[in-house]
DNA sequence: TTTCTAAATGAATTTTTATTCACTTACCTT
DNA sequence: AAGGTAAGTGAATAAAAATTCATTTAGAAA
């Protein structure tokens, strides 16, 4: 017997990603996916039972899958600022190089697809965690400024998902002195 | 003779921007939107040639007479500081009161109906303008940091943006105390 | 090797959705 | 009030897209 190649399906939902990256979800057609994951129409139907039940698997592979660990080079010792600095670093390089996963989460939140019932999003908050706990831990030592975590968070993750757009609409890369000047700018605006 | 009637084709449009925002440019069907519009599908077809047509006008449309002058109740005697407040507040409250106008552009940049044609991002960034006089009036008063005017108006742009949708998520108001605080966060991260 | 089972294929089919058009209606002109 | 013209209608049609399925292929088990 043949067995169900467990890599296939993620080779097509990568190529699903990438075709909604660029038509968006309303330009997603099954027999342009199977093209572009190198595999017929009906295969795509072995591993996913409708469109819908594709696009709704995305959502979760992304979410538990796609980004990378923002705490990567933090380390406990590093000051409140550092921390921050390089989280929020960590966050925009990730979106800049995989601008995809923004891309959909865009399109997927405003979609037909998307349904309360995909209330994972107690996982997706997952990713922003090691934010919200550097705010806390800076709230609590009095250095960033006593506002509600949420709506913190928001302005950052904000600033740093435009900056990412920036850099991607005019296809310039983001430099050293825009990197500075963003975390200037997100610094000084939650810092005591 | 009876005319066409210069209403209705807004009237459409309006209809479209509302589907638009419940389901997404994937979602919208013509025979949704006629029904959404009070018209028959065919009265569609009177005002624009097809889907792609009626979708390139919404967004002319949007881009030429959605926004509100994001400059009301700004005196020019107004310190800079002052202007930013100001402004950063219309932006924000268009953005909370008017939610579909920011949906459709994040949908449709990401869609199959945009075309690099549609090149009257020229004429969008108009509505922006306001944001970079007063940036540039800050730079040259040292009031406002000596950074590239695009990248700190897509930094502030971006806060603001986020923080509407924050609200539209979750349904609850922005309160004073959360505009406050975003407008610290804003002016404390761009200010020398 | 041979057999057997499930994966893979893609043309054919079904389903959905956009668009047309023969007809009706409203309103302007005379 | 009659005639003419363009707007409006919605069922019928065309076009586009999703999904199926009879058939082929790969590889595991015997």
């Amino acid at each position: 017997m043949r067995t169900k190649d467990e890599g296939k399906e993620s080779q097509i939902l990568e190529a699903a990603l990438r075709l909604i990256t660029q038509t968006g979800l309303a330009g997603l057609k099954m027999a342009d996916l199977a093209r572009e994951a190198g595999v017929a129409t009906g295969t795509v139907y072995i591993y996913f039972i409708d469109k819908t039940a594709l696009i709704s698997r995305l959502y979760i592979y992304l979410i538990r899958t796609a980004w990378r660990d923002l705490t990567s080079g933090v380390a406990a010792s590093d000051p409140v600022r550092i921390q921050v600095q390089k989280i929020a670093h960590n966050y925009l390089t990730e979106n800049i190089e995989r601008p995809e996963i923004g891309a959909f989460f865009e399109q997927y939140y405003r979609s037909p697809f998307y349904t309360k019932a995909d209330n994972i999003l107690t996982e997706e908050n997952t990713a922003l965690q090691p934010i919200y706990d550097v705010i806390a831990r800076g709230q609590a030592e009095t250095v960033i400024k006593d506002v509600a975590p949420d709506l913190l968070v928001t302005l950052v993750c904000g600033m740093l998902n435009e900056a990412a757009k920036l850099s991607l609409y005019t296809g310039e890369a983001f430099t050293k002195a825009d990197w500075e000047a963003t975390f200037s700018v997100l610094w000084d605006g939650i810092k005591r």
